[in-house]
DNA sequence: CTTTTAGTTTAGGTAAAACTAAAAATTATT
DNA sequence: AATAATTTTTAGTTTTACCTAAACTAAAAG
């Protein structure tokens, strides 16, 4: 088990963020990365080195085996991290995602494994997000979009997509949680828009916007 | 509050360690580093341009406010982590500075001090060193060595010093734990080992060399 | 008072990781 | 098919952080 470094970690997470074992254009990876075409020509050709990715000139970078299991080790580190700093040491589901792009760097499969330990080896992060198991395998990914819930079902929030801090802010005013269950009273054929009543009697307008990045299951 | 390299940091943490807030030599840095001494006089003055240190060349380094400061953020950081890896996540004390050396370097604050919250605001890490305060202060460092107490005490170990992964392999095989009592039994006048009993009966032979390094309180 | 030695700095070089600017290849449009 | 637009690569720089080899300083030994 070679050591990465942290630039490297992160152009595996987001080559696998872009297509999985697909090919991603260079240009795709530098607007992710945050850097220009160059940059990224060259990191990759040091990946490329070390049998994390292939390359065709022009046409694109893909992940190895290698290099989607390496992807895989990060992402499990990082929604583990995230999962501990909600649930043990109380932050806001809005606060952890920088603090994970640093957590999930360091270097132990004893600390990871211990931590999962800790934390009731779960399946699903805070934002309800599937945490990679260490033999590779990939938990469910949970519920469909609000949108395609007919009036009258009850449904229960399972996941969220991160659509930056003022949509969760909004979820945050709405107090609208993982586990929560509402009934869907209103699908408005004007402007897609969601009407739910919660258990407490209270009812929510979720406009269309809120609505996609908004997962739920039947309950 | 600018943002640090890891490297930076590092030599800070050494430069403390070194002198505190007293001038080190470019060798003793160069050596706790595991850097050659051109290297280190060039990171120093890296590290001199962010009024982080003073150089007298051919003279020594020093640390300024800010550094001090730095050092002990970074120290707070460090054995904060180490008491969370032993009292969260149940790792023995031998394994966990590696570890912190890495989660030290995590830049939050409201990180750290929700994680002194989460342990209780500790004041020792494992080890028994002092944790320095969100103010700077730093708590008293415990502890006399061993050889220090007369026969016929009863002494409570508080700190040990960390002297090898075979010091600590050894602690273990003895049972010997920070909080434990013992009585002091004899001192042997030919070679200072030192004899005690614990509370269950047991006598335990601890070398000089064992002794040395373990220090205690009356109890 | 010279010489040796230990310690330090300078000079020059490598590698990672970013950049800009220019050239080349691919893709899209007349 | 020829040209224009876009994307990607190449070439040359910069910064950080390390290295070796050579020169320099200061103190100790002869
Ligand atoms: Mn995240
Ligand atoms: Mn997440
Ligand atoms: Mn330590
Ligand atoms: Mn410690």
């Amino acid at each position: 088990m070679k050591t990465h470094t942290e630039s490297e970690e992160n152009y595996i997470k987001a080559l696998y963020h872009l297509g999985g074992d697909n090919p991603v254009s260079n240009g795709d990876l530098a607007h992710r990365i945050g850097a220009k075409g160059s940059s990224v020509t060259q990191a990759v050709k040091r990946l490329s080195q070390k049998n994390l990715v292939t390359v065709v000139p022009y046409k694109g970078v893909q992940l190895t085996e290698d290099g989607v299991q390496l992807a895989k080790s990060i992402l499990r580190k990082h929604r583990l991290w995230e999962t501990f700093l909600v649930d043990t040491l109380g932050f806001g589901w809005d606060q952890v995602h920088p603090l994970a792009e640093q957590l999930e760097h360091v270097q132990s499969e004893e600390l990871v494994e211990r931590l999962s330990n800790f934390l009731g080896a779960p399946k699903h992060d805070p934002h309800g997000d599937p945490i990679p198991q260490p033999n590779g395998q990939m938990p469910p990914v949970l519920g469909e979009p609000l949108g395609a819930f007919a009036k009258g079902h009850t449904i229960k929030v399972v996941r969220v997509e991160d659509a930056g801090s003022e949509f969760f802010d909004q979820l945050d005013a709405m107090n609208i949680n993982l586990g929560n269950t509402y009934d869907v009273e209103a699908i408005s054929s004007f402007d897609a828009s969601v009407q739910l009543k919660a258990p407490s009697g209270h009812t929510i307008w979720l406009s269309h916007s809120m609505c996609v990045n908004i997962y739920a299951v039947s309950a």
